[in-house]
DNA sequence: TTTCATCTACGAAACAATTCGTAAGTTAAA
DNA sequence: TTTAACTTACGAATTGTTTCGTAGATGAAA
């Protein structure tokens, strides 16, 4: 029953610009990703497109451009890849994830704090509801 | 500097055996496999093959049939899964990975209990070493 | 209107991952 | 020794992803 059929690496690069930003044009995208990596316009752009076909994202057209938008949500998106490497690297245990992603680096006290403040829902579920959709 | 040069899906699978049961002869691995999933004999033993290739896994040979092992360590691969996956969905943040990976499961008490523990060591590092290498 | 920068469409190459068929070697039992 | 069951080696097809060149459309400025 769930949507999303696992975007890739590259379209995984051009959801989170359009999870941070909203909707964008291709130019807008592609200016963003190559501050981080090397790519030619037309690249992203076929990126785009394909996605388009795949119903990741949808796009409004405005005059000569173009302004593509997230049709998959952030959070279900994550969900996913948070499940799939659950089950294939760590044998279905969220708490050595949990460990893993922690113990290489040194997390703030801000991180800290929203860590346990969201643990608790889990052992004193009385007047909060521990989901967060 | 690091090594690992990234498992595909279909490695991870394999690595997860060896992981889990030790040095392995490929039938035991295709044997553990085809209880989850579908997979011919001879395409096990050809990703088993490319692994060598790659120094993913190491084999001894013993009469006819080879014996393999996991040349990479779990808690490394799974590292830099964990970290790519940080990077490429989660903008960086462990602690939005973490409540991601336990907010849409229930935690058992004991996982809960370890997470805490585990949690300690950043804010209180007296006797502990909050290093897990 | 002409020109120029910029856009989209799209084919196709390059690469990577997966799958499997077939051949050939090995072992042990008949 | 022949046969049967199993093994490894490996080429090759298939499928998926990424990359980019080229062509043609569009709009704004000269």
């Amino acid at each position: 029953m769930s949507r999303t059929p696992k975007p890739t690496e590259g379209e995984l690069e051009i959801l989170q610009v359009l999870w941070r930003n909203g909707p964008s044009t291709v130019r807008e995208v592609h200016d963003e990703l190559t501050k981080t990596k090397e790519a030619g316009y037309t690249t992203t752009l076929k990126l785009m497109q394909i996605m388009l076909t795949k119903r990741l994202v949808s796009r409004k057209e405005q005059g000569k451009v173009h302004t593509y938008s997230a049709e998959v949500n952030a959070q279900d998106t994550r969900q996913e890849l948070v499940d799939k490497l659950l089950e294939t690297a760590f044998g279905g245990s969220a708490a050595d994830l949990v460990m893993q992603a922690l113990g290489a680096r040194q997390p703030s006290a801000d991180e800290l704090a929203d860590i346990r403040r969201f643990l608790e829902q889990f052992d004193q579920p009385h007047s909060q509801e521990p989901n967060n959709d």
